[in-house]
DNA sequence: GTTGACGTTTACGTTAACGTAAACTTCAAT
DNA sequence: ATTGAAGTTTACGTTAACGTAAACGTCAAC
């Protein structure tokens, strides 16, 4: 055990964060593969860094709202407006402002399913008392 | 121009519901052959009614729900509780349970994305400003 | 009577997002 | 020295959700 230990403390393995996320060791090196995460090296194996586990974080809740792993590649790069010029500034506005827009688009989806569901729940516990005949 | 004209009135055809919906006559066969939609036929032309309208309304919302085809069925079989026996509705009641709290995860998840794009949009107008100099 | 516009079936092609398997390295432990 | 756990690359396989094209029927219009 040495003082400087070789991990630099709060970085991850493949397969913790694997474990952690509740997907495959396939799945995290497709995404590096497509270019959405790019972890350190040490020799030949991955180190993946907090930043790198935030990336990840984002891209499994793109996938819980549907999302591709080229929009949410996109999104995720609207954080970071080190793209300079301010023509490519101002687009990236307007894409900002879409997003929002298709987000808002779901929560009215999200509300009318939530409701529909309500009305299911109903008819089905109807169902179940016209049973006890 | 007969008085009882053989459209039966409020029927769609296959090309005004992909026109509205804007989607493709193709979509809506494939929709069919999957099982989500039984439009009936004048002859070998499909004759859409009005509930199968709703049903193709249904499956696009949950498409940009991100939910699949066979989630979709699923929902929407949800609003007929036909299923007679009384295990199968206890169950039924389970899955919508589950539907439910699947559509509550992506409410959050919309609100955190929100908030990034809040936080992209104020860094990207801060780089705007940087440019002005 | 042929030309469109619209419909049909059948079938092969395509893309995204991984799964699965093979073949290999590295390293700590027995 | 060998085993075992975890890592790696390479590559072929798979599924969902359509796209695309071919080949054909139907019917009102010119």
């Amino acid at each position: 055990m040495n003082a400087t230990a070789t991990n630099s403390a709060d970085n991850y393995s493949i397969s913790e964060l694997a474990q952690e996320f509740g997907i495959t060791t396939r799945t995290i090196r497709f995404y590096e593969d497509k270019g959405l995460i790019s972890p350190e090296r040490r020799g030949q194996t991955r180190v993946y860094s907090p930043e790198d586990r935030v990336r990840l974080k984002l891209i499994l809740r793109g996938k819980r709202l549907g999302f591709s792993l080229d929009e949410s590649r996109e999104i995720i790069d609207m954080y970071d407006p080190a793209h300079g010029n301010v023509e490519q500034l101002n687009r990236l506005l307007e894409r900002i402002e879409s997003k929002r827009e298709q987000l808002r688009q779901q929560q009215r989806d999200i509300e009318k399913m939530l409701a529909q569901l309500d009305d299911a729940t109903a008819r089905t516990q109807a169902a179940l008392k016209e049973h006890r005949n």
